[in-house]
DNA sequence: TAGATGACTCACA
DNA sequence: ATGTGAGCCATCT
């Protein structure tokens, strides 16, 4: 199982500045191919620490929230969000405002 | 080893 | 706006 991207994955997550979103395809667009969206959700889902990783920080493209959230619900992660002066709207983020992104 | 599943995204109707 | 289909990757069975 040598994987790699996983690693960087949550090291991406902990450069996440507070009171901002990344998208499952920003970091898929940090590793060159935006297709790992779908491995980010798996990866993310394996979160090995999720009190460490903040993984409540990474939404869809659409800035909608996880709707299988595994650390309590989404709606602890919408608690979380708003934690950090994130305005969470019927479940979903204004990547407008809050949108982060990588610098490459 | 191969097939199915999923915390995704995009394009089209 | 809502629904369907296709594509890619990591993990599970």
């Amino acid at each position: 199982m040598a994987n790699l991207n996983k690693k960087k994955v949550y090291d991406l997550l902990l450069e996440i500045p507070q009171g901002y979103v990344v998208t499952y395809g920003d970091i898929a667009s940090y590793f060159g191919n935006k297709k790992m969206a779908r491995a980010i959700g798996t990866i993310l889902h394996h979160n090995p620490d999720p009190n460490k990783y903040p993984c409540y920080k990474v939404v869809s493209a659409k800035g909608k929230l996880s709707k299988s959230f595994a650390f309590g619900g989404i709606q602890r992660q919408r608690e979380l969000l708003e934690n950090e002066n994130i305005k969470v709207i019927d479940n979903k983020i204004d990547l407008k405002i809050y949108g982060f992104k990588f610098k490459k």
